[in-house]
DNA sequence: AACATATATGTGCATTAAACATATAGGTGA
DNA sequence: TCACCTATATGTTTAATGCACATATATGTT
Protein backbone atom coordinates (compact mmCIF):
# COMPACT_ATOMS: atom_id res chain seq x y z
CA UNK A 1 0.00 0.00 0.00
CA UNK A 2 1.77 3.25 -0.91
CA UNK A 3 0.17 5.17 1.92
CA UNK A 4 1.93 6.40 4.67
CA UNK A 5 1.11 9.51 7.05
CA UNK A 6 5.40 9.56 7.83
CA UNK A 7 8.50 7.98 6.79
CA UNK A 8 11.25 9.18 4.20
CA UNK A 9 12.29 6.38 2.75
CA UNK A 10 12.48 6.41 -1.62
CA UNK A 11 10.82 9.36 -2.28
CA UNK A 12 13.42 9.75 -4.86
CA UNK A 13 13.65 6.03 -5.99
CA UNK A 14 16.52 4.54 -7.77
CA UNK A 15 16.23 0.74 -7.57
CA UNK A 16 14.20 -0.38 -10.82
CA UNK A 17 11.04 -0.12 -9.02
CA UNK A 18 8.32 2.76 -9.32
CA UNK A 19 9.01 5.23 -6.61
CA UNK A 20 6.88 4.79 -3.80
CA UNK A 21 4.35 8.16 -3.09
CA UNK A 22 3.70 8.80 0.29
CA UNK A 23 1.51 11.13 1.45
CA UNK A 24 3.69 12.68 4.76
CA UNK A 25 1.80 15.50 6.84
CA UNK A 26 5.26 16.46 8.34
CA UNK A 27 4.62 16.87 13.00
CA UNK A 28 1.50 14.38 12.67
CA UNK A 29 2.86 12.24 15.23
CA UNK A 30 2.59 14.54 17.84
CA UNK A 31 -1.48 15.13 17.54
CA UNK A 32 -1.56 11.52 17.16
CA UNK A 33 0.01 10.92 20.46
CA UNK A 34 -1.57 14.22 21.81
CA UNK A 35 -5.04 11.74 21.04
CA UNK A 36 -3.83 9.11 22.11
CA UNK A 37 -3.24 10.37 25.64
CA UNK A 38 -6.39 12.18 25.72
CA UNK A 39 -7.79 8.71 25.45
CA UNK A 40 -5.44 7.71 27.88
CA UNK A 41 -2.57 8.47 29.73
CA UNK A 42 -0.26 6.04 28.99
CA UNK A 43 3.57 5.79 28.81
CA UNK A 44 5.98 5.44 25.81
CA UNK A 45 6.01 2.33 25.27
CA UNK A 46 2.27 1.62 25.12
CA UNK A 47 2.04 4.59 22.73
CA UNK A 48 4.05 2.63 20.22
CA UNK A 49 1.74 -0.06 20.16
CA UNK A 50 -1.27 1.96 20.10
CA UNK A 51 -0.08 3.65 17.34
CA UNK A 52 -0.58 1.37 14.96
CA UNK A 53 -4.81 2.03 15.79
CA UNK A 54 -4.29 5.26 14.16
CA UNK A 55 -2.30 5.09 10.71
CA UNK A 56 -4.31 3.17 8.48
CA UNK A 57 -1.91 1.10 7.58
CA UNK A 58 0.32 -0.22 10.72
CA UNK A 59 3.49 -0.47 10.37
CA UNK A 60 6.66 -0.73 12.90
CA UNK A 61 7.34 2.70 14.64
CA UNK A 62 10.17 4.66 15.79
CA UNK A 63 10.85 4.17 19.30
CA UNK A 64 12.88 7.03 18.74
CA UNK A 65 10.71 9.54 17.07
CA UNK A 66 8.04 9.07 19.95
CA UNK A 67 10.24 9.54 23.02
CA UNK A 68 11.68 12.66 21.53
CA UNK A 69 7.91 13.74 20.70
CA UNK A 70 6.88 13.15 24.31
CA UNK A 71 9.87 14.89 25.44
CA UNK A 72 9.39 18.00 23.36
CA UNK A 73 5.97 18.22 24.11
CA UNK A 74 6.52 18.28 28.01
CA UNK A 75 9.07 20.65 27.56
CA UNK A 76 6.54 22.99 25.61
CA UNK A 77 4.00 22.66 28.44
CA UNK A 78 1.65 20.27 26.39
CA UNK A 79 2.15 16.89 28.21
CA UNK A 80 3.09 16.68 31.67
CA UNK A 81 4.67 12.82 32.92
CA UNK A 82 5.87 10.85 36.54
CA UNK A 83 7.81 7.82 36.91
CA UNK A 84 6.03 5.05 37.31
CA UNK A 85 7.62 2.15 39.63
CA UNK A 86 4.73 -0.14 40.31
CA UNK A 87 4.00 -2.87 37.54
CA UNK A 88 7.29 -4.89 36.51
CA UNK A 89 9.84 -3.74 34.52
CA UNK A 90 11.92 -0.98 34.78
CA UNK A 91 10.27 2.32 35.69
CA UNK A 92 8.19 3.79 33.00
CA UNK A 93 7.36 7.87 32.52
CA UNK A 94 3.58 7.86 32.77
CA UNK A 95 2.42 10.82 30.49
CA UNK A 96 -0.90 12.74 30.47
CA UNK A 97 -2.11 15.61 28.68
CA UNK A 98 -2.05 19.12 29.99
CA UNK A 99 -5.08 21.61 29.30
CA UNK A 100 -2.61 23.37 27.19
CA UNK A 101 -2.08 20.08 25.42
CA UNK A 102 -5.82 19.69 25.18
CA UNK A 103 -6.39 23.31 23.41
CA UNK A 104 -2.97 22.22 21.19
CA UNK A 105 -5.23 19.49 19.81
CA UNK A 106 -7.92 21.10 19.28
CA UNK A 107 -5.96 23.35 16.85
CA UNK A 108 -4.21 20.10 15.22
CA UNK A 109 -7.98 19.14 14.81
CA UNK A 110 -9.61 22.29 13.01
CA UNK A 111 -6.11 21.83 10.95
CA UNK A 112 -6.73 18.97 10.10
CA UNK A 113 -10.18 19.65 9.12
CA UNK A 114 -9.02 22.25 6.83
CA UNK A 115 -6.30 20.01 5.36
CA UNK A 116 -9.48 17.74 4.13
CA UNK A 117 -10.97 20.31 2.72
CA UNK A 118 -7.58 21.26 0.88
CA UNK A 119 -6.85 17.82 -0.60
CA UNK A 120 -10.29 17.09 -1.31
CA UNK A 121 -10.21 20.14 -3.89
CA UNK A 122 -6.98 19.05 -5.57
CA UNK A 123 -8.69 15.41 -5.90
CA UNK A 124 -11.42 17.01 -7.33
CA UNK A 125 -9.51 19.63 -9.57
CA UNK A 126 -7.15 16.10 -10.60
CA UNK A 127 -10.73 14.34 -11.33
CA UNK A 128 -12.58 17.32 -13.44
CA UNK A 129 -9.04 17.32 -15.62
CA UNK A 130 -7.89 13.89 -15.89
CA UNK A 131 -10.89 11.70 -15.09
CA UNK A 132 -13.27 13.41 -17.35
CA UNK A 133 -14.12 10.56 -20.18
CA UNK A 134 -14.28 7.62 -17.51
CA UNK A 135 -17.07 6.07 -15.70
CA UNK A 136 -16.61 8.30 -12.93
CA UNK A 137 -12.97 8.85 -11.01
CA UNK A 138 -11.58 5.53 -9.84
CA UNK A 139 -8.31 5.70 -8.31
CA UNK A 140 -5.78 2.77 -8.21
CA UNK A 141 -5.57 1.44 -4.91
CA UNK B 1 -5.58 31.28 8.90
CA UNK B 2 -3.91 28.32 10.55
CA UNK B 3 -3.53 26.30 7.57
CA UNK B 4 -1.07 25.93 4.50
CA UNK B 5 -0.22 22.58 2.16
CA UNK B 6 3.34 23.28 3.11
CA UNK B 7 5.94 25.96 4.97
CA UNK B 8 7.56 25.32 8.06
CA UNK B 9 7.78 28.61 9.49
CA UNK B 10 6.66 29.13 13.51
CA UNK B 11 5.82 25.65 14.00
CA UNK B 12 7.75 25.68 17.64
CA UNK B 13 6.33 29.45 18.01
CA UNK B 14 8.70 31.02 20.99
CA UNK B 15 6.95 34.77 20.21
CA UNK B 16 3.99 35.81 22.79
CA UNK B 17 1.68 33.97 20.13
CA UNK B 18 -0.19 30.69 19.89
CA UNK B 19 2.30 28.59 17.95
CA UNK B 20 0.41 27.84 14.98
CA UNK B 21 -0.17 24.86 13.85
CA UNK B 22 -0.21 24.08 10.13
CA UNK B 23 -0.56 21.03 8.13
CA UNK B 24 2.20 20.12 5.89
CA UNK B 25 1.90 17.93 3.49
CA UNK B 26 5.62 17.54 2.60
CA UNK B 27 6.57 17.45 -1.31
CA UNK B 28 2.53 18.58 -2.46
CA UNK B 29 4.21 21.09 -4.77
CA UNK B 30 5.11 18.32 -6.88
CA UNK B 31 1.83 17.05 -7.55
CA UNK B 32 0.60 20.54 -7.49
CA UNK B 33 2.95 21.14 -9.99
CA UNK B 34 2.11 18.25 -12.24
CA UNK B 35 -1.51 19.00 -11.95
CA UNK B 36 -1.44 22.38 -13.05
CA UNK B 37 1.27 21.79 -16.17
CA UNK B 38 -1.57 18.64 -16.91
CA UNK B 39 -4.42 21.50 -17.19
CA UNK B 40 -2.00 23.77 -19.18
CA UNK B 41 1.74 23.48 -20.69
CA UNK B 42 3.54 26.54 -18.89
CA UNK B 43 6.31 28.14 -17.93
CA UNK B 44 7.89 28.55 -13.93
CA UNK B 45 7.06 32.36 -13.65
CA UNK B 46 3.30 31.01 -14.80
CA UNK B 47 2.95 28.61 -12.35
CA UNK B 48 3.64 30.68 -9.43
CA UNK B 49 1.37 32.84 -9.94
CA UNK B 50 -1.34 29.71 -10.67
CA UNK B 51 -0.35 27.94 -7.60
CA UNK B 52 -2.30 30.20 -5.61
CA UNK B 53 -5.54 28.73 -7.59
CA UNK B 54 -4.75 25.53 -5.62
CA UNK B 55 -3.58 26.42 -1.87
CA UNK B 56 -6.86 27.52 0.20
CA UNK B 57 -5.30 30.60 1.01
CA UNK B 58 -3.09 32.71 -1.26
CA UNK B 59 -0.33 33.41 -0.43
CA UNK B 60 3.34 34.59 -1.69
CA UNK B 61 4.75 31.77 -3.54
CA UNK B 62 8.61 30.73 -3.24
CA UNK B 63 10.08 30.95 -6.62
CA UNK B 64 13.07 28.92 -5.85
CA UNK B 65 11.21 25.99 -5.04
CA UNK B 66 8.97 26.03 -7.89
CA UNK B 67 11.85 26.37 -10.23
CA UNK B 68 14.29 23.81 -8.39
CA UNK B 69 11.18 21.12 -8.42
CA UNK B 70 10.42 21.67 -12.36
CA UNK B 71 14.43 20.54 -12.55
CA UNK B 72 14.04 17.39 -10.68
CA UNK B 73 10.63 16.87 -12.06
CA UNK B 74 12.49 16.94 -15.59
CA UNK B 75 15.80 15.18 -14.28
CA UNK B 76 13.27 11.81 -13.40
CA UNK B 77 11.60 12.41 -16.77
CA UNK B 78 7.95 13.63 -15.26
CA UNK B 79 8.06 16.97 -17.15
CA UNK B 80 10.03 18.31 -20.64
CA UNK B 81 10.43 21.68 -21.71
CA UNK B 82 11.68 23.63 -24.17
CA UNK B 83 12.67 27.58 -24.54
CA UNK B 84 10.48 29.86 -25.67
CA UNK B 85 11.79 32.91 -27.39
CA UNK B 86 8.09 33.91 -28.66
CA UNK B 87 6.15 36.73 -26.96
CA UNK B 88 7.85 39.52 -25.06
CA UNK B 89 10.61 39.64 -22.29
CA UNK B 90 12.99 37.14 -21.53
CA UNK B 91 13.25 33.38 -22.37
CA UNK B 92 11.17 31.42 -20.36
CA UNK B 93 11.29 27.37 -20.08
CA UNK B 94 8.16 25.92 -21.36
CA UNK B 95 7.20 23.21 -19.56
CA UNK B 96 4.66 20.01 -20.35
CA UNK B 97 3.93 16.51 -18.82
CA UNK B 98 5.36 13.29 -19.85
CA UNK B 99 3.27 10.13 -19.90
CA UNK B 100 5.61 8.84 -16.91
CA UNK B 101 4.41 12.41 -15.25
CA UNK B 102 0.88 11.83 -15.83
CA UNK B 103 1.51 8.36 -13.89
CA UNK B 104 3.09 9.94 -11.11
CA UNK B 105 0.27 12.65 -10.73
CA UNK B 106 -2.30 9.70 -10.66
CA UNK B 107 0.02 7.77 -8.67
CA UNK B 108 -0.14 11.22 -5.84
CA UNK B 109 -4.13 10.97 -6.91
CA UNK B 110 -4.39 7.73 -5.30
CA UNK B 111 -2.04 8.83 -2.34
CA UNK B 112 -3.86 12.33 -1.50
CA UNK B 113 -7.31 9.12 -1.39
CA UNK B 114 -5.64 7.41 0.98
CA UNK B 115 -4.51 10.50 2.95
CA UNK B 116 -7.83 12.19 2.90
CA UNK B 117 -9.33 8.84 4.23
CA UNK B 118 -6.84 8.81 6.92
CA UNK B 119 -6.86 11.90 7.89
CA UNK B 120 -10.86 11.63 8.23
CA UNK B 121 -10.09 8.95 10.59
CA UNK B 122 -8.13 10.57 13.01
CA UNK B 123 -11.08 13.29 13.30
CA UNK B 124 -13.29 11.13 13.77
CA UNK B 125 -11.55 9.59 16.55
CA UNK B 126 -10.35 13.37 18.15
CA UNK B 127 -14.50 14.41 17.84
CA UNK B 128 -15.41 11.20 19.45
CA UNK B 129 -13.33 11.79 22.17
CA UNK B 130 -13.13 15.30 22.45
CA UNK B 131 -16.55 16.55 21.48
CA UNK B 132 -18.99 13.81 22.51
CA UNK B 133 -21.19 16.08 25.15
CA UNK B 134 -21.10 19.43 22.56
CA UNK B 135 -23.90 19.66 20.48
CA UNK B 136 -21.94 17.67 17.37
CA UNK B 137 -18.47 18.27 16.64
CA UNK B 138 -17.91 22.27 15.64
CA UNK B 139 -14.65 22.73 14.97
CA UNK B 140 -13.11 26.31 15.40
CA UNK B 141 -11.12 27.93 12.51
C1' DA C 1 26.16 -17.23 38.85
C1' DA C 2 25.75 -16.53 34.07
C1' DC C 3 22.90 -15.60 30.45
C1' DA C 4 18.94 -14.54 27.55
C1' DT C 5 14.76 -11.99 26.99
C1' DA C 6 11.24 -8.51 27.45
C1' DT C 7 10.32 -3.95 28.87
C1' DA C 8 11.43 0.88 28.70
C1' DT C 9 13.82 5.14 27.61
C1' DG C 10 16.75 7.41 25.30
C1' DT C 11 21.18 9.48 21.86
C1' DG C 12 23.87 10.20 17.63
C1' DC C 13 24.29 10.53 12.75
C1' DA C 14 23.15 11.21 7.96
C1' DT C 15 19.69 12.59 4.78
C1' DT C 16 16.08 15.48 3.16
C1' DA C 17 12.73 19.33 2.42
C1' DA C 18 11.80 23.79 3.07
C1' DA C 19 12.36 28.91 4.06
C1' DC C 20 14.80 32.64 2.91
C1' DA C 21 18.30 35.34 0.72
C1' DT C 22 20.84 36.32 -3.17
C1' DA C 23 22.50 36.15 -8.10
C1' DT C 24 22.05 36.63 -13.12
C1' DA C 25 20.20 38.39 -17.20
C1' DG C 26 17.20 40.14 -20.88
C1' DG C 27 13.37 43.51 -22.12
C1' DT C 28 10.77 47.80 -21.71
C1' DG C 29 9.89 52.43 -21.12
C1' DA C 30 11.08 57.12 -19.15
C1' DT D 1 21.22 55.19 -19.14
C1' DC D 2 18.69 53.93 -15.43
C1' DA D 3 14.94 51.91 -13.14
C1' DC D 4 11.84 48.27 -13.25
C1' DC D 5 9.65 44.07 -14.58
C1' DT D 6 10.04 39.40 -16.14
C1' DA D 7 12.28 35.01 -15.72
C1' DT D 8 15.37 31.56 -14.09
C1' DA D 9 18.25 30.02 -11.08
C1' DT D 10 21.85 28.97 -6.75
C1' DG D 11 23.42 29.16 -1.78
C1' DT D 12 22.72 28.89 3.12
C1' DT D 13 20.59 27.43 7.17
C1' DT D 14 17.32 24.95 9.96
C1' DA D 15 14.04 21.37 11.22
C1' DA D 16 12.12 16.81 10.73
C1' DT D 17 13.04 12.31 10.25
C1' DG D 18 14.76 7.36 9.60
C1' DC D 19 17.89 4.39 11.35
C1' DA D 20 21.14 2.38 14.24
C1' DC D 21 22.79 2.09 18.55
C1' DA D 22 23.23 2.68 23.84
C1' DT D 23 21.49 2.09 28.43
C1' DA D 24 18.87 0.20 32.27
C1' DT D 25 15.82 -2.91 34.96
C1' DA D 26 13.14 -7.01 35.89
C1' DT D 27 12.23 -11.80 34.99
C1' DG D 28 13.07 -16.40 33.60
C1' DT D 29 16.40 -20.24 32.43
C1' DT D 30 20.36 -23.18 32.65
Amino acid sequence: MPWRLRHRKRLEAGNGEEPIIDLRVERFLEPCLLLLLVEKPAHGYELIDRLNQIWLVPEKQDPGAVYRNLRRLERGGMVKSQWDTSGRGPAKRLYEVTPEGEKRLAAWASAVDWGIKALIKFLERYKATCLEANEDGKLGR
